[in-house]
DNA sequence: CGTTCCCTTGAGATCCGTCAATATTAGTGG
DNA sequence: CCACTAATATTGACGGATCTCAAGGGAACG
């Protein structure tokens, strides 16, 4: 492997870099600039209407991507963590949306036209670009449904066991908790519902017996019910295996 | 300018095709292999699950891509109309969304494998489609944030006033009424409401002067107004101008 | 050991959903 | 052009889910 030697080899977990970059032609590779960087927990990173145009890969850590409006709420996007990607816009209007730590977060970070350049030389780069933003597309859609046409039981519920999925690298089955560092405010913006409820919601979803979120430990009580309730599929959080 | 014969001179009115095309090798665009088909209204083109892997540039008329959910509830996605590309996965995984026409409506529609190659040898086609998959991006995470943050009178202007927008090319100084397809309860599917809901929605704002969308005809009869009711912004549905 | 988040709980108000009935429009076949 | 039908739109009464306001308790952190 011929790797820059600034990019640890941990980069090679991103399914994006570990797949498509040993593929891409070295000099596509060594000119990507990436650097690793790690920011405190509750860092702004990148804010709404940025110029700017970098690209995040995390390497651990939580971090939320969130629109601010005028009224002064707040919409959670999305919640990257460890093998997701933030940025991947390749636009030239300022962005909508900020992007912050919740955690204390290592990303691998580098200048968005390095890799649109790179991506122009390297078919499998851009192929791969193209998958993630494809697997990107199928989290917000499920996003959407889950505050479209749930109850606040079944937002909680869906969203807890698709962070415990992703955690997991989109593996369930032998969860039976994980360690969340979101609160109950951060769930509320992602889900469209204020904090007081999402509290009672938890109440609601531990006297049922279906899942606890307790001291940031949530544990998963009835896996079954909870896929059930949700109508949750595994199926979204894959990445492409894009020939 | 060399197209296939079959596809006709319409097509370079979709962004993607008309810049993206003309600047890629020849051979790309002969071995597309793009086909001009038009559906009745009220068709569904493909179900959630296909296997099938087609992708679809909008011609003409208005449809709908939609999730159904066990309860029998369904989630609207977008309403992509004229210019708006449909399938761009690129992933083998059956998709969980299904696509329907609302109109009449005229496509060309290709292999998603063909496209996919091509744009292995066309770094501009392939730059080209992941301008498309952001600016789609940003169409949902605006969706998103106008469902999960916003009251049901502001969802329903924001949505009107967007699908007025896109019917437009991305402009609204100019607009005070547009033709829409869509029935109320579409526009509850879409923003998570109920159709009776939807209803007394529309009333209120008919009564409040803001806008009046009857016998398909929506018009905007305070621009203003809406914009400030809304947070409502162009520019998320701007195409890239990526270099 | 105090300050600051975060969590928890209650009471009342509001938005929105459900159920039910009717009116209006669009589509179809005669 | 009319009669019939189905889809869509409209309205009212009622109930439930969620929000708001308010207060207090617990945990984390300097």
């Amino acid at each position: 492997m011929e790797f820059p030697s600034r990019i640890s080899p941990r980069v090679l977990d991103i399914p994006i870099i570990g797949k498509a970059l040993s593929d891409a032609d070295k000099a596509s590779a060594n000119g990507l600039g990436m650097i690793l960087k790690r920011y405190p927990a509750h860092t702004i990173i990148t804010r709404e209407g940025d110029g700017e145009d970098r690209i995040f890969f995390v390497s651990s850590g939580w971090s939320c991507i969130y629109t601010d409006l005028l009224s002064g709420e707040r919409q959670i996007i999305d919640f990257p963590a460890g093998g997701d990607v933030i940025g991947l816009r390749t636009r030239r209007s300022p962005s909508r949306v900020s992007f912050k730590s919740i955690t204390e977060l290592t990303v691998f970070e580098m200048a968005a036209k390095a890799l649109t350049s790179a991506s122009e030389h390297s078919p499998t780069l851009a192929s791969r670009l193209l998958s993630v933003a494809a697997r990107q597309r199928a989290i917000l859609i499920e996003h959407l449904t889950n505050i479209g046409r749930r109850s606040g039981a079944e937002r909680v519920a869906h969203l807890l066991l698709e962070m415990g999925a992703r955690q997991h690298y989109g593996q369930i089955a032998n969860i039976n908790a994980y360690e969340c560092p979101l609160t109950q405010h951060d769930l509320a913006d992602a889900l469209g519902l204020t904090a007081i409820h999402v509290n009672r919601v938890l109440k609601e979803l531990r006297q049922l017996g279906l899942l606890s979120f307790q001291h940031r430990i949530v544990e998963i009580l009835d896996l079954n019910e909870i896929i059930n309730l949700t109508d949750f599929s595994l199926s979204y959080l894959k990445y492409d295996d894009f020939a």
